[in-house]
RNA sequence: GCGGAGUUGCCGGAGCGGUCAAACGGGAUAGGCUUAGGACCUAUUAGCUUAGUGCUUACGCAGGUUCGAAUCCUGCACUCCGCACCA
């Protein structure tokens, strides 16, 4: 493999001469783009692979173009999956060990690994390698990870969080998350063997206080609106309750809810007696919100362990009122409790909701659309349900029997109300999941409050303006995602930025916290600017005044010494704002939200971040790359199978923008033997070719500068697969055309024009065999720092697509007549039509009317003699519309001196007359543009 | 449900009102080169028609605006991504 010896010469070559270290140069431009640091719990795929490739190649590109580049990297440790993974390698777990020995791993280093310090050791340095052997163009001195693992940067994260502090954005709170009860840990969504994507949501609890009696009847909902509308409590007549004393208060709830109440509520919670349910069937209690007492009543199909094991019921749900219409139908059913049947007879739905298109009995309504005939159908009654509740949700408006809330919408009278019942102390919130959730230990999920959590305040007003203005000022790779940012921005509340177990910085004023994965990877791209000049001073001196005074250049007292102080404050502000970010698009709704907020946050307006460059995933051989699949590639895979240029030719060739990104095995395959031929072509033609300047080499000479442009234009868009697809596809198209026109014998300046060029745009993504390829050119320097190519002035000129249509023409003309043609006859189109054509092309930017065109062409006399040919001719042209127009004179000549090309490609004579100087007819059918061809 | 992005030929994918049967890449077919294969080069790759520049049908579906629409507008269908405490 000859990539391999080419990689390995340069990447010494380059590490020798430090050519990316990156160092403040006052006065010139700067550029500094990162890529989010990865955390190191694996080997580093063809994902971060594609998304660092955007900069790496942009870092390139700008280095070309005058910029002074810092390209830096580091390693997120921060959170638990690592600890988890050296727990469970410590425990032996057959999954784990196997996916470790899946990845090469000896039993050795697996035991290693029950350590998770281990881990922040080992994958940095991986990743390095990997990076290394890929070409990337990083200041390695400045690379560093986190967690108190490294005291500068622990330093670093607490100084952050203690300005947040001060600014009051970081808040204590509660809320409720997912839970283990065996790990006594939220179970995140990587941590489940069931449930992804189930989240706690509301479920409020509403108090029904009895009459003459100091207990409240518990009963859980999501349709706090229908509260307005209760008529009776339903009660499991089967169902074991119990009263517990939940602060003064003493609940009924079902037994097996307490735990629900212990979690979520109060955990102080006590249980005071059993509650046998004919206690309290057929008993009075006061309805919150309405102004009357309702009956509660045995219902079979309730289950005391669900919710808080009572509801109320509305009966305009079908269910409640399917149930009451059989009981109504068969009150012996209640024979052996002692209920005043009179009050059952009486119960009937009261309407509270309007819908448009629905009667007054919402319940009654889905009844009969549904059919169903008895509380047995099941399945047709939840789906009435479910139907019926959304409905009610997307157009119900409450009535005007509704008090205050009357003529509300649903959601936002079920906001209020839920919200007016708790401040009456009418209410209590809990929380249900929406669906089942089973840890990776087996053990079922529960939702748990977490009491004393802190937040970053998100959700705030003012920093959610502030955040809105940076992101305003801030140019996105494609604009496209900038809606979904505005969302983000918006929908972001608190967020809870502690955790209790895992890798990290503690909180400085509350230690038993450890500041969570996202929110100390804020703004960290700032201690790139300082690390590689303070990793060997003592962290202790690194004290908030130092960060005050480098990083937001307050003249404060400093520990360290003052110069060094000085020189960081200089470093950072040479460097900073960060001028490009990159990452999948994931990121959007989380870590490149955070970072935009917390930059406003931290430091002044000059230094908030200028851009954003989004990708979308990456996909091999068009399916999503998974473990599963068995698609999943390392980038040192790729590296091995391909070598670095072509694994970052196909990676950036595989999409760009949004769209998911393609890597496509086969072109890698097929990438390598291209770049083999264009280092074999530029040893073969360089300096080599005739010297006489032609029209084609002049076209030729056009063309590489016009590539030259658009490629620019392309790399600083960050399309790179564009600028792949002109810089290299459509010059080598050029180029072929280019030697078959000049019949395989080029201009020396043009050939060398050309192979220079080329190597120069493809640096920035296949960096190894440019290099190689500049060597044999005889360049001293770096392509890598080399200048981006001076291009002059391009004029338009089409004449050689003229040459090559012609030569179409004919191929198409040979083709039908199939035989080997002696003699071919190029006819130039006669004048008139040039002539014609001009005034049509004028006429045609006023109108497109056929008529006025014709009226306006046939003033020319000369046209007249041909008006049956005009009028076909303007019919056509009318519309297809006209091109630049140009002189028999000049098509005659261009033809002309293209003889030779015509005679080798077509193996015959080649005669090339005026319309005006043939007899045959078939001259005639010349056009401009187009020449007529009589093939013998 | 909410928010976002999409739907183009055998496939991937460009195109953003006329120059579009649609760049470029891949695949397929034919020919050249070669002992053969690979690589490379050339032509063809919606249908019909024809000594070429013609017609018809095509850019998710249905309508609309326009002299003219893959491109603009409206409605519908479908696909993908995100919806959090987690990297």
């Amino acid at each position: 493999m000859i990539y391999k010896k080419i990689q390995e010469k340069w990447n010494k070559k380059w590490q020798d001469a430090k050519l990316f270290e990156a160092t403040p140069i006052k006065g010139k431009k700067k550029f500094f783009g990162t890529f989010p640091y990865p955390y190191v719990n694996s080997y580093l795929h063809l994902g971060h692979f594609y998304s660092s490739m955007r900069l790496e190649a942009l870092s390139r590109f700008k280095r070309m173009t005058g910029h002074n580049v810092l390209y830096a990297q580091a390693w997120h440790a921060t959170g638990s999956p690592i600890v988890n993974a050296a727990n469970r390698v410590k425990e032996k777990e057959k999954k784990q060990i196997s996916i470790l020995k899946m990845q090469g791993f000896s039993d050795e280093q697996i035991k290693k690994f029950e350590d998770p310090v281990e881990w922040v050791k080992f994958f940095p340095t991986e990743a390095q390698n990997d990076f290394n052997d890929m070409g990337y163009s990083i200041d390695w001195r400045r690379q560093f990870f986190t967690t108190d693992l490294n005291p500068h940067y622990d330093k670093f994260i607490r100084w952050q969080f203690n300005k947040l502090k001060e600014k009051n954005l970081v808040i204590k709170g509660k809320f409720p998350v997912i839970w283990c009860s065996k790990e006594n840990n939220a179970i995140g969504d990587h941590s489940r063997l069931e449930g992804e994507g189930e989240t706690p949501k509301d479920f409020i609890w509403i108090k029904y206080r009895m009459k003459d009696s100091d207990l409240i009847l518990m009963t859980g909902t999501t349709r706090p609106d229908a509260v307005l509308a209760t008529t009776h409590i339903w009660i499991d007549p089967k169902g074991d309750y119990v009263v517990v004393k939940v602060g003064d208060e003493k609940w009924v709830v079902g037994e097996n809810v307490v735990q629900k109440i212990k979690d979520q509520y109060d955990s102080k919670v006590e249980i005071i007696r059993k509650i046998k349910p004919k206690e309290i069937i057929g008993k009075w209690c006061e309805a919150p919100l309405v102004e009357y007492e309702v009956y509660t009543v045995p219902a079979w199909f309730i289950d005391a362990d669900v919710g808080s094991g009572i509801v109320y019921s509305a009966l305009e749900d079908p269910v409640d009122l399917v149930e009451i219409q059989h009981i109504q139908a068969d009150l012996n059913l209640l024979k052996d409790y002692d209920l005043d049947l009179e009050v059952i007879k009486k119960l009937k739905p009261i309407s509270i909701i309007k819908v448009e298109g629905m009667s007054d009995n919402l319940g009654q309504d889905m009844i009969d659309k549904y059919k169903i005939t008895s509380p047995k159908e099941s399945e047709k009654v939840k789906n009435a349900k479910d139907e019926l509740n959304k409905t009610i949700f997307r157009k119900g408006i409450l009535k005007n029997n509704c008090g205050k809330y009357s003529g509300m919408e649903v959601p936002k009278a079920q906001e209020l109300i839920k919200k007016d019942l708790i401040k009456s102390n009418d209410g209590a919130m809990f929380y249900e999941m929406t669906g089942k959730v089973v840890c990776r230990c087996l053990t079922p999920g529960i939702v748990k409050m977490v009491e004393d959590q802190w937040f970053l305040a998100y959700g705030d007003e003012k920093w959610t303006k502030q955040a809105h203005d940076c992101l305003d000022q801030m140019k996105l790779y494609p604009e496209k995602t900038r809606q979904q940012f505005n969302y983000v921005l918006d929908w972001l509340r608190n967020w809870a930025c502690t955790r209790e177990v895992g890798l990290g910085t503690r909180l400085p004023w509350d230690e038993k916290w450890l500041i969570e994965s996202l929110s100390d990877s804020t703004i960290y791209m700032a201690f790139y600017t300082l690390y590689y000049k303070i990793k060997d001073v003592n962290p202790e001196l690194l004290n908030d005044n130092f960060f005050d005074y480098v990083l937001l250049g307050k003249n404060v007292e400093v520990k360290v010494d003052k110069k060094l102080a000085e020189e960081l404050r200089d470093e950072f502000e040479y460097w900073y704002p960060m001028d490009f970010r990159n990452t999948g698009k994931d990121l959007i709704q989380n870590h490149m939200s955070f970072a935009i907020f917390n930059h406003t946050a931290i430091f002044p307006k000059k230094h908030w971040p200028k851009s954003y460059g989004l990708n979308g995933h990456v996909m091999v051989d068009g399916v999503k790359m998974s473990k599963s699949k068995g698609n999943f590639i390392t980038m040192r895979q790729a590296q091995k199978d391909y070598g670095a240029d072509a694994s970052r030719f196909t990676a950036l060739s595989g999409g760009e923008g949004i769209d998911d990104a393609n890597f496509d095995r086969d072109l890698a395959k097929s990438i390598i033997l291209k770049l083999q031929s264009m280092l074999d072509f530029a040893k073969e033609y360089y300096n080599k070719g005739r010297k006489e300047k032609l029209g084609i080499d002049k076209w030729m000479d056009d063309k590489i500068d016009a590539i030259v442009k658009e490629t620019a234009s392309y790399y600083n868009e960050t399309l790179f697969r564009s600028a792949i697809q002109i810089s290299y596809f459509d010059m080598q198209n050029a180029l072929k055309w280019y030697l078959r026109r000049c019949v395989n014998n080029p201009n020396l300046e043009t050939i060398n024009k050309f192979i220079e060029t080329q190597t120069l745009l493809l640096a920035p993504i296949t960096p190894f065999v440019c290099e190689e390829i500049w060597e044999i050119l005889g360049k001293k320097d770096f392509v890598a720092v080399a200048s981006w190519p001076k291009i002059k002035e391009i004029k338009i000129d089409n004449s050689e697509d003229f040459v090559k249509s012609t030569m179409e023409d004919i191929f198409s003309v040979l083709n039908l007549v199939k035989v080997k043609p002696k003699k071919i006859s190029l006819f130039i189109s006669p004048k008139w039509k040039y002539d014609l054509y001009k005034i049509i092309k004028k006429e045609l930017e006023k109108t497109r009317d056929f008529k006025v065109i014709m009226g306006k062409v046939m003033q020319n006399s000369d046209m007249k003699k041909h008006s049956k040919e005009v009028m076909k001719i303007i019919q056509k042209t009318v519309k297809t519309g006209i091109d630049n127009v140009s002189s028999q004179e000049k098509e005659f000549k261009v033809i002309k001196e293209s003889v030779d090309f015509f005679k080798q490609e077509f193996k015959a004579n080649i005669n090339v007359i005026k319309a005006e100087e043939s007899k045959e007819n078939k001259a005639q059918q010349a056009s401009p543009g187009k020449v007529a061809i009589l093939v013998e």
